[in-house]
DNA sequence: TATCCATATTCCAATATTGGCATATAATAT
DNA sequence: ATATTATATGCCAATATTGGAATATGGATA
């Protein structure tokens, strides 16, 4: 039962350890966009970057939004400053 | 190149998205341990923990030491306060 | 040296992920 | 109704991950 934490905890962490999960997630920290322009934006085919959009919001990290035939997706966590700060201060003490 | 980054950081998520890994972070949060009594503690063989203690010192998160036949490993992590406080909020407000 | 204990490595089958391609759906416009 | 545009879904081969079982390594002790 306390080990469903960690499965969840894994999942969310499963969505972002994919390298164009992440570029989409940092795209949308500019703000809300929609399916179309992260496609233009990034270098993949539209089915994978819906796929990894829906991937994004099954964890709860991002939500989407309807209007018209477009769909607008932005960022749900309110953390990502801390959260990636935390990161890259993994990272710098990596290279070290 | 700038990519590098995304595929680094991916790295790092990938080490964290596996529910033994995330046990294995929460039991180190208590201070340094030998891989024995990490053993001792999760419900899983010998070689797993090993593999898994591998792969998160692999990306930095954490280190070990040698002390005659034993290895203790600890958090190489200075922000997991943060880092899993945010992880937290997620999973709350996914729950809403 | 022989043995024991702690840790790491190798091998493997089952399962999951990746990312492209083709196709489906759904909204809008003509 | 038909065509067009935006997004999602299904299928697939290549590749990666998972976690167990057996085995190897390396330090400590007798």
């Amino acid at each position: 039962m306390n080990n469903n934490i960690y499965i969840q905890k894994a999942q969310i962490f499963k969505a972002l350890s994919n390298p164009v999960r992440l570029e989409i997630i940092d795209f949308l920290a500019d703000g809300e966009k929609c399916v179309c322009e992260i496609v233009e934006n990034l270098n993949y085919e539209q089915p994978h970057i819906s796929k990894s959009l829906i991937k994004l919001k099954e964890v709860g990290l991002i939500k989407d939004r309807k209007e018209g035939s477009n769909v607008y997706y932005s960022l749900k966590i309110c953390c990502v400053g801390e959260f990636f700060n935390c990161l890259n201060k993994i990272l710098k003490e990596c290279i070290d």
